[in-house]
DNA sequence: CAGGATCCGTTTCGATACTG
DNA sequence: CAGTATCGAAACGGATCCTG
């Protein structure tokens, strides 16, 4: 999770992946960040899901030190930090609409399919939007 | 994890993905039932990662109570189960790949790209082979 | 011997109170 | 408002035990 110490040969690249999600929060705050415009501390905390001050800090900690995200301070409030994605971090979109799809297929949720489809575009387009820059 | 107690609210499709797969392990047994032809408890135990008897157990049941797996004796050997993916659990595929993809590239493994694509191309006949059903 | 349950010491998580 | 300290709860790893 922290990246820290990881005791398996990281033959298959899985486990790579899995050292930065194999928990509940991280995948969650890339959401966030890519679909929902989020991108202080504060609008995280804000999610429904309720996730803790301390959780949510040591989350943004290792997602930058994985190279996911990246912090500027906010030009206007010294105070903030704003959060961004990566293109390491954007690439991860097609995974992520990927859960949703399978996850609105099988499971019952309350997101309609046409969002579901909006945000499978909009992922697309995100990612080629930093692939010209 | 064992989708019990969910404090959460549904409305994203991702927390009841993460519901299943907000761990380290729940993901590798997939994979090893996937690509690696793994399907018994004694098989899974071997795979270089080191999951201990009781977590795999736990999540063998976790697994099987989300409808992702299923279990039937050995014909040949009465003592052991043989574990199987269902249609849904093969409908992870594109996910496993997906992280497969990402991580190899942008993290450091030592799977070769050739057998990279070639799971990719055997996950989609997998999924192909059981809707044909 | 295969599958898996139980116990226990250790690590990590997470809710809340608190600080700069 | 962003982030840390505390401390109980849960998960983990490993050994051992149980059952067919």
């Amino acid at each position: 999770m922290s990246g820290k110490k990881a005791p398996w040969r990281s033959g298959c690249p899985i486990n790579a992946a899995l050292e930065i999600f194999g928990d509940r929060w991280s995948l969650l705050i890339i959401r966030d960040l890519m679909f929902r415009g989020r991108r202080t501390y504060r609008e995280f905390l804000a999610s429904e899901e309720g996730i803790a001050t301390n959780i949510l800090a040591s989350r943004l900690k290792s997602l930058k030190a994985s190279g996911i995200i990246t912090t500027r301070p906010d030009p206007v409030d010294g105070r903030k930090q704003i959060y961004a994605l990566t293109k390491k971090g954007l690439d991860l979109a097609p995974i992520l609409v990927g859960f949703m799809e399978w996850a609105s297929r099988y499971e019952k949720t309350s997101m309609p399919l046409t969002l579901l489809r909006r945000m499978k575009e909009e992922a697309g387009k995100l990612v080629e939007d930093v692939e010209r820059q």
